[in-house]
DNA sequence: GGAACTCGCCAC
DNA sequence: AAACGTGGCGAGTTCC
């Protein structure tokens, strides 16, 4: 089969597979979604009577001919930064000063907390809790799956979408997820490719210490750039400080660097993370607690003292990386670019061609992107084969890019855990060769009758 | 009254 | 030299 042809079959296969998805759909509790969105429209009245009862308030209907709706970003800004004359760091994509949560809190006005606390139950109740009590058919919902919709030839849901429901907000996520159920008497597994993208790079780019990396359980990357940003000696991550230096060097690092972001916006994310000033100089009090002192203490030691020098000493970890730590990495780069400016497409390794005007970001992230979700996509087509082969009574629910969500028969527990197994670490780098990396996959799960929210990591025995 | 836009914010 | 990739969607707003 020629390369068009097995990227179509995928394709084909794929939106079957999915269809079937559609069709199942996720069970949700509809009483408890009504009741907490008037739980949340009282919440949400309550703060919008004690806003409007401030100074900062009257003043802002004062200054204004018409009526004020608080909701609205645009008056907001009108009013900050036009009447008041204040201003933010962050602006808008159209150049005008931002009102996003950070730009609020920044002004530290306290009025203006009531105003952020509203904008999120607000999008809990209208985007989410809405959307589900709308689409939902007999206590049932069947978000669509795309697959025609997205340049790089990853998935988009919708109606509702089901690939953005809130997780890392505490809050958010025990109010959303809480809706989601599995069928009477199942479990809800959620199945996940432990650092996809990274290893879809690592097929793509050669590169010996990624690969190295990704083959190597005792070694991890993010420990390695932990140790590197924040210059500690003895890195220790079961350590809880070490460990909250390790996500951050992953999420404020790792990542954006690998997604085409700089230094200097790594750097702010940085310090952001470990509670550290990018704006005043530091103290020896200030930041996160690490090995019985605290991380500005700690730098301070090192000769970084104040966010400028450690700004300096990130844009150098940047130039590191790719220089000495991923060069290969960094040629691979190069290479995509040009060959992208010399024929105006990239192709994948699963035979899609992406063609069109690109900025050098997105050619080098299309093809790692794209190729990730079809290793979720060729997973989810055998998975769901064998679920109707070995007439099980578990079934495919939700995708998410590089995850399912299955509706689990208790009983077929086992079965699921290695029918998974061995389809993401076994089949698919056979089925294709270009695979150099190990395939793995974590799960977590709820118990018997349990909402999505109390889902626990499932540790495999 | 609908299309198209901006803004903000949720996911990977 | 420049500087974060892919989406969906609600609300407000403007334009036709």
């Amino acid at each position: 089969m020629n390369p068009r042809e097995e990227a179509y079959k995928l394709l084909h296969e794929g939106i079957l597979a999915l269809a079937e998805v559609e069709r199942s759909g996720i069970r949700i509790d509809l009483d408890y979604v009504q009741r907490m969105k008037l739980h949340l429209t009282r919440k949400i009245e309550k703060l919008e009577r004690e806003f409007k009862s401030t100074k900062f308030y009257r003043r802002w209907e004062h200054t204004v001919k018409g009526k004020v709706n608080i909701n609205s970003s645009v008056q907001l800004a009108h009013y900050l930064y036009g009447t008041l004359k204040l201003k933010t760091e962050r602006l808008t994509t159209s150049g005008q000063y931002s009102t996003d949560e950070d730009s609020l809190l920044s002004l530290n006005i306290p009025e203006l907390n009531n105003l952020v606390k509203i904008r999120k139950l607000r999008k809990i109740r209208d985007t989410y809790l809405e959307a589900f009590e709308q689409e939902q058919v007999n206590g049932y919902i069947h978000p669509f799956f795309n697959l025609h919709l997205v340049t790089t030839y990853r998935s988009s849901s919708d109606s509702p979408n089901l690939q953005n429901i809130p997780k890392r907000d505490e809050e958010a996520m025990q109010i959303c997820r809480r809706a989601f159920y599995p069928r009477p008497g199942h479990q809800l597994l959620e199945v996940d490719f432990k650092g996809m993208e990274v290893s879809i790079s690592a097929c793509y780019t050669h590169d010996p210490t990624m690969i190295r990396y990704l083959r190597n359980t005792s070694s991890d990357m993010h420990s390695d750039m932990a140790r590197q940003l924040f210059l500690i000696d003895q890195f220790d991550r079961t350590k809880v400080g070490h460990n909250i230096l390790r996500q951050a060097a992953k999420n404020s690092f790792v990542f954006p660097q690998f997604y085409g972001d700089y230094y200097r916006n790594c750097a702010v994310g940085l310090c952001n993370w470990v509670q550290l000033s990018t704006r005043n100089s530091w103290k020896k009090e200030d930041g996160i607690k690490i090995d019985n002192t605290t991380i500005a203490e700690h730098l301070i030691s090192k000769k970084i003292n104040s966010y400028q020098s450690f700004e300096e000493h990130v844009k150098k970890i940047e130039d590191d990386f790719w220089k000495n730590r991923f060069p290969v990495y960094a040629q691979w780069k190069e290479r995509q670019w040009n060959n992208y400016k010399k024929h105006g497409y990239i192709d994948f390794l699963t035979g899609f061609r992406c063609s069109g005007v690109m900025s050098k970001n997105e050619v080098l992230n299309a093809p790692i992107q794209g190729t990730a979700f079809h290793c979720l996509l060729w997973s989810l087509i055998q998975l769901n084969r064998k679920f109707h082969e070995e007439c099980l009574d578990s079934r495919i629910i939700n995708q998410i890019h590089d995850s399912m969500l299955i509706d689990l028969c208790p009983t077929e527990l086992k079965k699921v855990i290695s029918l998974v197994n061995h389809i993401v670490s076994e089949e698919l780098p056979k089925t294709w060769d270009w695979i150099i990396v190990p395939m793995q996959v974590d799960m977590e799960i709820c118990q018997v009758d349990e909402s999505w929210a109390e889902k626990k990591e499932l540790k495999i025995v």
